[in-house]
RNA sequence: GGUCCGGUAGCUCAGUUGGAUAGAGCAACUGCCUUCUAAGCAGUAGGUCAUUGGUUCGAAUCCAAUCCGGAUCACCA
């Protein structure tokens, strides 16, 4: 049990001791001292007075005593300030904590807890490579998977390629025109960049001959209609679902490569799922539900054919989920994934890493999933996550103003590259161990950069400024690592007892190391890398100052050398766990 | 127009079961490498927490209204 947990519950039992009353976790606050005053843990004891009809300053002089008297392991000591108890920790608890944790090897990850959790994210178009956005997604989707992994949840992550539709089509017809047969390989160009041209090359010819449309009088509506491109277009999306074999094959040899590009760059960022699924083989999935829920009366009808359901009960709108033709929409296609899914893996919680524009349709899907009654329905979340903007505004793919995750990567490796040469480092690398080192640091600060803020946040991302390593980043917490791991290289801690009186920064650091699971179960209960994040920094942040203040290998005596050895392999533990459910990698040297 | 999300230092962001004098990083300025890695450390400066009102011992945090920004409400996906 963690040290806050204990005193909220030694606090519950000496306030019922004291009172004769009934009290709960919730009737106070304990919160982490203010470096300003004496103390490690302080209860707020304001919400108290009215229950007990006593001044502030009387409770907590009684709750104190009785703190301090019941558990004489725990509290040295305690003082009162304006209504706030502040109770001092003893030095032999935070020490005996420290060397049962620095043996332990798994610190910081809970036994399994049996609960089965899906995390389905990525899911690419397969018309254009993967951009700045999908970084995002990939990033937290990954890191969320680990941060529940660490929490004990058994996970199973997944993927939907969105790999038909008009939007594939547009690339297939503007290869077929443009391409005179080229091929990746024919032109030395990485397969998904390959196919993302031609998607580019059909949105020019197409306002070409809109334009040209438009010249001749014809209203631009009817004109973006009757493009001779855009219909050819949607002649061949019929085709591909009529089966033409031609179609199909062409399509085939076109995801090929795309999927070959994808799979250099997910090797690249270390993205995985155990599952894929392909919209191409899903998207008829939806329609048996739609007979059942006009079955049980949950959709309707309309005159034109058409099916809907009606949520106004539930706050929103009426949603169609067939269309006239008889042809399924977007949710209806989600309908039957989300069915597949839980009856393959059965799953307590469902996690939707998708953008926050999809906000409302995550609800509609949610709501129709239960009156459906499909299995665990109400474990279905969506993690909503804001778009990333470039300072001019929004990124446009057809305006050519999205950042290229690949672009991105290798400029991040030549920024990390020049960095460190710059700096005169790890003169004695061989290549192989410069090329792992650039690697580790420039995808450890682009992967920093866009897990650091709140999931929900928007964010934006000046490709001008690029990405520090300095400050609240990657290579710093990275760097952090590498020095501790220099000085354990040279000694290593015996891991005895210490019976030491703490110094500040050191009491400071070993505070910080204690709160690792509690930072680890909140970042699971709000589904947010940035907590640990936050948390991962600050400790690095505290252990340079204790670094360059208070010297290991130099220490006073043998006994605070073993100790700062302690804190310091606990530290850089927890600091690779820390970074590691972040997707980051860190250097034994840099 | 309805619904949802956001507005904190010049910039990028922390800060919700309401708690002590609102915090980091970047940028600016001042110091610190003959001592464990200076991708570091110490310090200075920078704030009407969008605005107004309310709730109470106490509000960046809760409530109401207003202003600003964004998303969404498609027989697109």
């Amino acid at each position: 049990m963690s040290v806050i947990q204990t005193i909220r519950k030694a606090t519950v039992q000496a306030l019922h001791e004291l009172y004769s009353q009934e009290f709960s976790e919730k009737d106070f606050q304990v919160n982490q001292t203010k470096p300003e005053f004496e103390g490690d843990y302080t209860v707020v004891l304001f919400s108290l007075v009215k229950q007990l009809k006593k001044s502030p300053d009387a409770i907590g002089n009684e709750l104190g005593q009785k703190l301090v008297s019941s558990h004489s392991t725990l509290f040295a000591s305690f003082n009162l300030i304006k209504g706030f108890l502040n109770l001092v920790v003893q030095d032999d608890y935070w020490t005996g904590f420290l060397t049962t944790a620095v043996v332990d090897t798994s610190y910081g990850s809970r036994k399994p807890t049996g609960q089965k959790v899906m995390i389905e994210y990525s899911s690419p178009n397969t018309n254009k490579p993967l951009h700045l956005g999908h970084l995002r997604n990939n990033f937290l989707g990954w890191s969320v998977a680990e941060i529940y992994k660490a929490n004990g949840a058994d996970i199973v992550k997944t993927c939907i390629v969105n790999d038909r539709g008009i939007h594939i089509c547009k690339s297939m017809i503007a290869w077929q025109l443009f391409a005179n047969g080229a091929t990746p390989q024919s032109t030395g160009i990485k397969g998904d960049h390959f196919v993302g041209d031609y998607y580019v090359k059909f949105n020019e010819q197409y306002k070409k001959e809109i334009q040209q449309l438009v010249e001749q009088g014809i209203p631009n509506e009817e004109a973006e209609k009757e493009a001779p491109i855009m219909k050819a277009a949607q002649r061949m999306l019929l085709d591909w679902e009529n089966g033409d074999p031609a179609v199909l094959d062409l399509w085939k040899r076109m995801n090929g490569w795309v999927y070959e590009g994808f799979d250099q760059t997910y090797k690249r960022i270390g993205s995985d799922f155990q599952k894929t699924y392909y919209e191409s083989e899903t998207y008829i999935l939806g329609k048996k539900y739609v007979e059942e829920g006009l079955k049980k009366g949950i959709f309707f009808r309309k005159e034109d054919g058409s099916v809907w359901v009606d949520l106004t009960p539930e706050g929103l709108d009426q949603k169609l989920l067939q269309r006239r033709d008889g042809t399924s929409v977007y949710i209806t296609q989600d309908l039957g994934l989300a069915d597949v899914k839980q009856a393959e893996f059965h799953a307590d919680q469902s996690i939707y890493v998708i953008g926050d524009e999809q906000n409302y349709h995550m609800q509609v899907l949610k709501h129709i999933c239960k009156k459906l009654d499909i299995p665990n329905a109400d474990g279905i979340h969506h993690l909503s996550y804001g778009m990333v903007e470039l300072p001019t505004g929004k990124m446009k793919s057809r305006e050519g103003t999205v950042v290229d995750a690949d672009d991105l990567l290798n400029e991040m490796y030549e920024i990390a590259a020049r960095h460190t040469q710059e700096l005169g480092k790890v003169k004695d690398f061989d290549e192989e161990e410069l090329k792992a080192l650039y690697n580790t640091i420039s995808i450890g600060a682009l992967k920093f950069f866009l897990l650091r803020v709140d999931p929900k946040k928007r964010m934006i991302f000046n490709p001008k400024e690029s990405i520090d390593f300095h400050g609240f980043t990657g290579p710093f917490v990275q760097y952090t690592h590498a020095r501790i791991k220099s000085i354990l290289r040279k000694e290593h801690p015996q891991n005895i007892g210490i019976n030491d009186n703490l110094l500040r920064l050191e009491k400071e650091l070993i505070i910080s190391l204690e709160q690792f699971p509690a930072i680890i179960d909140q970042a699971c209960q709000e589904m947010n890398p940035s907590v640990i994040a936050v948390y991962v920094f600050n400790l690095a942040k505290t252990f340079n100052s204790c670094y360059t203040e208070h010297s290991i290998m130099n220490a006073e005596t043998p006994l605070k050398k073993e100790l700062r050895l302690q804190i310091a392999q606990l530290t850089a533990h927890v600091i690779n766990k820390g970074m590691g459910m972040m997707g980051i990698g860190v250097p034994e040297r840099m």
